[in-house]
RNA sequence: GCGGCGGUAGUUUAGUUGGUUAGAAUGCUGGCCUGUCACGCCGGAGGUCGCGAGUUCGAGUCUCGUCCGCCGCGCCA
């Protein structure tokens, strides 16, 4: 139908015919000459709808009403001398039309389109409205390019995509998983997949050597800003491979992609052990855009004459004891802002936080009369104070003492207003515990499917895996790991895990049989595709690129699902539903 | 499951200590207008103040409950 698309067109098309179609952006009726801003995907163009022109064209034009379809056919001209438009690409030309047809007309707008103040829950109910605003093809254009560049370098990296099932065996290990029931076996359930992980390890096992799929996934758990129950993954596995082989295909990948949406990065990205990231940012997906890293205080606490904080650092294994150094903090900061802090960290369990401030006479504060002058100027020593820094102190259990001051240390930054925004710092984690004991229960850390390093150590929470994350600005866009190719080894990990060898059997069985008939050692890595684009962005939230996601409660405002279900689906599926929630 | 913030014309919002007819902008709509581009001018319609109780002579405003949205905690192998 088009001959040109509006944005697109230039003073090069001066008197060329066009054809136009796309939606009227707006309309200015001067009750002779009337003005319509067509749009499309492309962006805007002027029409000039004139009755000494056209009198048809210029009769429809009356009617025409904001995000009516039309088809305009005319001829490009230049504007005249002081009729330019420089907010707009084409503001140099407009269209006169001889015929204006009207495909399609549009009742009032719940809202108008490109209106940044409208609420989400009205643009998602109208999702396909608020998809029309330029800035959300952009999003969309983004995803498309990235998604394509990382087909592209894994095709040519000789990596075949393949899908594997949507529906597929629950595990209830980790995430809450998305039941379907089946209607030919009555009471059974499929699931569907939290991960590709165990089809992609029988395609290794199948001799596939590299796979690769952009795979949705499901996960039943509550939503975040960056979390949604359905998502996307970018999923590569590659046999023969390990840890260096699998960054290096992720490197090259993420080079490729942020290439494809207008960003240079460089590789390799630095690393981090989970060890050190945890003791010195407090996280294991630590934000490098900025320092603010945690010095190790234990042993000077220990001398101190206050009694807590002594026989807290006296069990230097359970516990930490942690400084946070603030530049300039003793300036920026009111002594009720830094009293108040203590009350944010106490929301993640701290029992207190100490601080000191570096005056031009040394180090100041109610905790300055435990120690001694040598200690002072230790502390000053190894934080590297300067006067008018402030320093505080979290002491305690070492999971949350490393907790809650590593959520201060994000919270500070933001406060401080010290984070780039235009700044992409990745960084690899890398040697991650293989487990970890909660109330007394074992759980791998990544998946049961992770190769430990060495399964003989003393403390089971020493035992390390060959599993790596990659972060970026804070955020955990990818992890993988090597995985086990050995069955007695799946096994052994199994048993750690607290999993009986009948229930083992039943939910992994045919994973460790599959192992038996030969399998090659393999690697591998999962993106997650909408934080990457979300990143990519700088979208405030996940749901800003997905086409039509769900909110909190995991509602799509737009179809209002999830629903009800007629009972003859129902009894289709041996279901009978006990609590039916009031509408 | 928990904590915080919010819900008033289609949209974005104002609304004081509880007090007359809930106000504005924008959108919509009728009319006028031949160079606008946030077009302009004149007129009009449009409100179950999320929902339900309660307190009160009187509730958008106070109390309780509930629903919905957002942010976070738990959860997310």
């Amino acid at each position: 139908m088009r001959s040109n698309y509006c944005g697109k067109l230039s003073e090069s098309d001066i008197d060329k015919e066009v054809t136009l179609c796309g939606w009227a952006n707006s309309y200015r009726d001067h009750g002779g000459v009337i003005f319509v801003d067509l749009r499309d995907n492309s962006g805007l163009v002027q029409l000039v709808c004139d009755p000494a022109d056209s009198k048809d064209a210029h009769k429809n034009a009356t009617i025409v009403r904001d995000e009516f379809v039309l088809i305009a056919k005319g001829k490009v001209r230049a504007r005249g001398e002081g009729l330019e438009n420089p907010n707009l690409d084409t503001g140099k030309i407009e269209v006169v039309v001889s015929e204006l047809i009207i495909e399609s007309k549009s009742t009032a707008l719940p809202f108008v389109i490109n209106d940044e103040k409208v609420g989400e829950e009205i643009r998602l109910k109208y999702r396909y409205l608020d998809l029309r605003k330029p800035a959300s093809y952009e999003i969309f254009r983004l995803r498309s390019k990235a998604t394509i560049a990382a087909r592209n370098i894994l095709d040519a990296n000789g990596f075949l995509e393949v899908e594997t099932p949507v529906l597929t065996k629950s595990t209830p290990e980790g995430a809450r998983d998305y039941l379907v029931p089946s209607r030919v076996h009555g009471g059974e359930f499929y699931a569907l997949p939290q991960s590709p992980q165990l089809f992609k390890q029988l395609l290794m096992v199948a001799g596939f050597d590299k796979y690769f799929q952009i795979a949705k996934c499901f996960r039943d758990e509550d939503l975040r800003a960056d979390r949604q129950p359905e998502f996307t993954q970018i999923d590569f596995e590659m046999s023969f491979a390990g840890q260096e082989d699998v960054i290096k295909v992720a490197e090259d990948l993420l080079e490729a992609v942020f290439k494809a949406c207008g960003h240079s990065i460089q590789a390799p990205f630095n690393r981090i052990t989970y060890k050190d990231a945890m003791e010195k940012y407090g996280s294991d997906k630590p934000d490098l855009r900025y320092d603010l890293a945690m010095v190790d205080v234990i042993d000077i606490f220990e001398r101190c004459e206050n009694e807590i904080f002594s026989n807290i650092a006296k069990n230097k294994h359970h516990n930490r004891i942690k400084a946070l150094k603030v530049p300039d903090g003793d300036n920026i900061f009111s002594k009720r802002q830094m009293k108040g802090f203590e009350d944010y960290v106490r929301k993640f369990g701290a029992s207190g936080l100490g601080y000191f401030q570096m005056k031009e006479d040394g180090l100041k504060g109610p905790l300055t009369k435990f120690f001694s002058e040598a200690d002072l100027e230790e502390i000053v020593k190894r934080a590297d104070l300067k006067v008018g820094d402030a320093i505080f102190f979290g002491a305690g259990d070492k999971k949350l003492v490393l907790d809650y001051m590593g959520r201060f240390r994000i919270y500070l930054a933001e406060l401080m207003d010290i984070v780039p925004s235009d700044v992409f710092e990745f960084v690899w984690v890398v040697d991650f515990p293989m487990f970890e004991v909660e109330d007394g229960r074992v759980k791998a850390l990544h998946h049961p499917f992770t190769m430990p390093k060495d399964l003989d150590c003393e403390h089971i929470e020493e035992i390390e895996s060959i599993a790596y994350d990659i972060v970026l600005n804070g955020t955990e866009l990818g992890g993988g790991s090597v995985r086990i190719h050995r069955p007695e080894i799946q096994n052994e990990v199994l048993r750690l895990l607290g999993i009986s060898d009948e229930e083992a059997q039943e939910k992994f069985g045919f994973l460790v049989e599959a192992l038996q008939y030969g399998a090659p050692p393999h690697a591998g890595l999962a993106f997650g595709l909408d934080r990457l684009i979300m990143l990519l962005t700088k979208s405030s939230s996940i749901r800003d690129v997905i086409a039509f996601p769900k909110t909190q409660r995991a509602q799509c405002m737009l179809t209002k699902a999830p629903s009800p279900v007629d009972n003859e689906q129902l009894k289709e599926l041996s279901i009978r539903v006990r609590d039916i929630k009031k509408v």
